[in-house]
DNA sequence: AAGCATTCGTAACGGCGTTGTAATATGATG
DNA sequence: CATCATATTACAACGCCGTTACGAATGCTT
């Protein structure tokens, strides 16, 4: 009927493979579809006909990256002390993303700044699959004793991935204050976070009337 | 000695301003050197005399976002509640980033996306002023028996800007956990920060064995 | 008035993502 | 086996982009 597909699942897969490396290696902005295409000795229209266009391309890598961040945090096994596997999630999620910053940077950053056509009703993103095992380890907390049972474990999840990604995102982008040990500071403040979340903490009252 | 300059203060200032409109309303991915210079009706060369390239460009405009952002919190005037003024600064950050998301994106995401050409070398970073306010105040609560004189009080303020800018960004980027009051966890995580700091917190032990 | 240093606008360069199109390679058909 | 039909690919062109080379415009000096 027709000439054979050579724009197949393989060529997809070193596509992907060779994209990834340069993404996670050296950034979105460091990604060519044409430099790709002559990097795998094949066409750009290979990209168009499998991904769609750019956007889908990096979508794919999203994708990637998220499995990859998603197995490594589920490496980490629960034991039966809930809380510490709460510090120990913090710890890895920010040796993983310190060690692998582009590859934490696609899936953090605002993806209509990395490509700008990417509407906002694309597929739920994936990244938040990295504060699972989070709630996970809080509710388990909360069934030890070890958290408040009176607050959302979801909440409590979130206030420790806020500051988990904060304090990570503010090293990546350089911000972090300088003279300071920053990797201290991370540990102690995820520890302040959890011993917090102990007892049952209310709405903070007061604070209504802001400036 | 040659034609009056038409590339002077004047320009570079309807520059800017026409720039910063549509970076801070559209994000930098809208901006275009050739569109601006239409805009303003004069011509790209106006951007290289005033502004070198484009990167120069971003970096005025990311001076003046830091200006902003910093005048905002900079209104938030000290009280004799500084435990109180660390949460009203908190959630002025919040307000304000969140009402100026491309704003924010400017002074916080990783340049080296933004602009690839920026060297590492560049001027130190500006958005680490929007912390000063916050470690004023926590200085201020150590004196008056609100925080814990052992600890840094940068490391504290710290743990809380990371958490503010953890949480705005988590909202920014699409990756708040659906059906949950994002609001009302970040108030409530930063009410358990600054309670948590209180009393002294030394380093948390026995999590240094991670899978 | 002529020369000249300086400044600016235009056009060109290389590269990008994307798309239209023509060539190609195959299975089906006679 | 030769031809056709068609799915599939490679290539070139389009309209952008940031950047730069260069000639035109300008006003002071002689």
């Amino acid at each position: 009927m027709a000439r054979l597909k050579t724009h197949d699942e393989a060529l997809r897969l070193r596509l992907l493979h060779r994209a990834a490396a340069t993404v996670f290696d050296r950034g979105t902005a460091a990604l060519s579809l044409r430099q790709l295409a002559a990097d795998v000795k094949t066409s750009t229209t290979a990209v168009y006909s499998l991904f769609g266009n750019k956007a889908g391309l990096l979508r794919s890598l999203y994708e990637e990256a998220a499995r990859l961040f998603v197995a490594r945090l589920a490496a980490i096994r629960p034991t039966d002390d809930p809380a510490g596997d709460v510090i120990r999630l913090g710890l890895v999620y920010r040796e993983y993303a310190i060690a692998n910053p582009h590859l934490y940077a696609i899936l953090f950053s605002d993806r209509s700044v990395q490509c700008p056509s990417e509407s906002e009703s694309e597929r739920p993103p994936e990244a938040i699959e990295t504060y699972r095992p989070l709630v996970d380890a809080v509710r388990r907390g909360q069934q030890a004793g070890q958290f408040s049972s009176e607050s959302d474990p979801e909440v409590i999840a979130l206030s420790v991935w806020g500051t988990a990604h904060g304090l990570v995102s503010l090293v990546l982008s350089g911000n972090e204050p300088p003279g300071l040990a920053v990797a201290d500071c991370y540990e102690r403040a995820l520890g302040v976070l959890v011993a917090g979340w102990r007892e049952s903490k209310g709405k903070v009252q007061g604070f209504a009337d802001v400036p």
